[in-house]
DNA sequence: GTCTATAGGAAGATAGAC
DNA sequence: GTCTATCTTCCTATAGAC
């Protein structure tokens, strides 16, 4: 009926199909599933994409670093370093006890990519994404002076470090569904990352 | 044609899911997929199981905690409680960088049973099963005499501290790729882990 | 218990009228 | 571009002969 850019219809189906995969789950995200949720006709899906796998990567792109921005402003904030460290830190845990299907969705995600040949590129950036937000991440914690912070480890194995942080803090939440007792562990590592302060 | 004992085809067929599985992902493994790699007719299938929900939980039961025993003998060597560690720590590295797709496969495993009720239960215990055998590994530190290592944080915080980074290097690794840079990372953890030894 | 044949449904993708 | 109707394929599960 109504003229709608192709393009807009693309993003529609996009935020439909994270809809229905932050809902029910990756394996439930079928074409009808999320034509259904965007209020279009099945037919509409195959001239916006030319196979569900088109949308899939879009749906990873999309949902890429997302996670991690949350952290950025905490980390920009006055006091000092191991404050701010364990600010972002803070803010993050925080977006994943409000979000945590969306971040259930990640690992799905990322788990599915890695299956299929066409989407393991996109899965890889998605990983080299995520380690360049911790580094920006870190970077962010420089004083006013533009100073940033030495450490006692190099930047890249200490990006990693922290990234292993937050997936693994992240997965046991989410599997064994014990808040307090994953913040427990998490803030045990926090600390230990900011007694590598130089 | 040959009568074999129900449950031996039950064990059967739990193998076969399991490669295939292994090889191509959880998705893949449908009841002909499995029922081919166990070299069994379609039929079989259904009167071994009641259904294919019934078979993925003996599955996930299989699969879970067979990757923290291999650590435990390297706990239980000679040397200083901090060498073992490294020891322990390194025999799980070592069994990750040789069956990656184990690995990849327990990841995807938690997710699935995550999204499907009737196997959330599952999932938790195997998560629990998980805590249980990294309690045990810190246990099987104790010299000698049997006296336990004294930490400076409690057993189970600490035995999730360690649960982070053992899943966090080990997505870290599955997704990057780049063992020597998560080995790296998870040195700089496993250092941390041995300087809160009381 | 064992197997072949098939039911019954849902998936991705397309054809073709408008 | 838009949508309905349909093709084809694959799935889980069952029926029923042996």
């Amino acid at each position: 009926m109504t003229r709608v850019a192709v393009e807009v219809r693309r993003e529609q189906l996009v935020e439909s199909a994270i809809n229905v995969m932050v809902r029910e789950g990756v394996a439930a995200a079928t074409t009808r599933a999320i034509v259904a949720e965007a209020d279009m006709p099945l037919g509409a899906f195959h001239y916006c994409f030319r196979s569900k796998q088109e949308l899939l990567g879009e749906v990873i792109e999309s949902t890429t670093g997302s996670s991690l921005e949350v952290a950025l402003p905490a980390a920009l904030a006055d006091g000092s370093a191991a404050d701010r460290v364990r600010g972002a830190m803070g803010a993050y845990w925080h977006h994943v006890l409000g979000h945590p299907d969306r971040h259930r969705l990640t690992y799905e995600l990322t788990s599915y990519a890695a299956r299929q040949p066409d989407l393991a590129a996109v899965a890889e950036r998605q990983y080299a994404t995520y380690l360049t937000a911790t580094t920006k991440l870190l970077g962010a914690l420089a004083n006013e002076n533009g100073e940033p912070v030495r450490w006692r480890v190099s930047l890249d194995t200490l990006a990693r470090y922290i990234t292993i942080l937050l997936d693994g803090s992240t997965l046991l939440y989410l599997n064994e569904g014990d808040a307090d007792a994953a913040r427990e562990a998490l803030d045990l590592g926090v600390e230990q990352i900011i007694s590598l302060i130089a």
